[in-house]
DNA sequence: TGCCAGGCCCTCTTTAGGGCCTT
């Protein structure tokens, strides 16, 4: 079985170092080449979020207030996801909110995550860019028409990677493309993309 | 006082600097 989530995080800025927090998460499981189940949620950290990011997001401190705390969401996400591995969209960046949001209800991230804008510089290296709308667009992926909200930009991820996994499993003729692959391949000398997915292919047994 | 992300990747590189990408 090849199950994943892809996780995305709105938020009120770039880094919860600096004090920003999450505002809106959306988990989608991806099973083989389809989404099979969801889970959204605004949350309320009690913070303000700057208003050129609720002009970014849509999402205002009044939608917030009448949202559950982070403390029940971030408990309910864990229970939705279990023990499955992640891909997000450049992945460092919700890396780091999910692990400080569950920090703070002393949750310890165990699975991997896989980032599809760095697979996505291997394997689509001649896009315009690697931006998440930039190539759903290039790829002429479906969309719901709706960006910078989390269970749109998580839909818009899976169908990416969903993709993704379609053109290395007919190009390079593999059963499958497991999360794992994904994890090795974002790391991949750039010149040695076809080289890494062959002895990938080997030692997985695809 | 003033400033403040950070990991990845490319190149006019490696004893560094700057762009990309996320909100």
């Amino acid at each position: 079985m090849n199950k994943f989530v892809v996780i995305d995080f709105e938020t009120t800025g770039l880094s919860p170092n600096l004090g920003d927090r999450a505002t809106e998460v959306a988990a989608v499981i991806v099973d083989g080449d389809r989404i099979t189940d969801s889970f959204q949620s605004l949350m309320n950290a009690g913070v303000a979020i700057p208003s050129y990011i609720q002009q970014l997001t849509g999402i205002s401190n009044a939608m917030l207030r009448e949202a559950p705390s982070c403390q029940k969401v971030m408990q309910a996400l864990a229970d939705f996801v279990g023990d499955m591995p992640f891909v997000a969209h450049n992945a460092s960046f919700d890396t780091k909110f999910l692990d400080a949001e569950w920090y703070r209800i002393q949750y310890k991230r165990r699975q991997p995550f896989a980032c599809s804008m760095l697979v996505s510089r291997r394997i689509y290296p001649h896009a315009p860019d690697h931006k998440l709308g930039t190539l759903v667009r290039h790829l002429k992926l479906p969309t719901t028409g709706e960006y910078h909200r989390a269970l749109a930009d998580a839909k818009m991820t899976a169908s990416l990677i969903i993709k993704i996994q379609n053109d290395l499993q007919e190009k390079y003729k593999l059963a499958s493309v497991p999360h794992e692959m994904l994890c090795i391949l974002q790391k991949s000398p750039k010149d040695a993309i076809a080289n890494t997915i062959m002895k990938t292919k080997i030692k997985l047994g695809l």
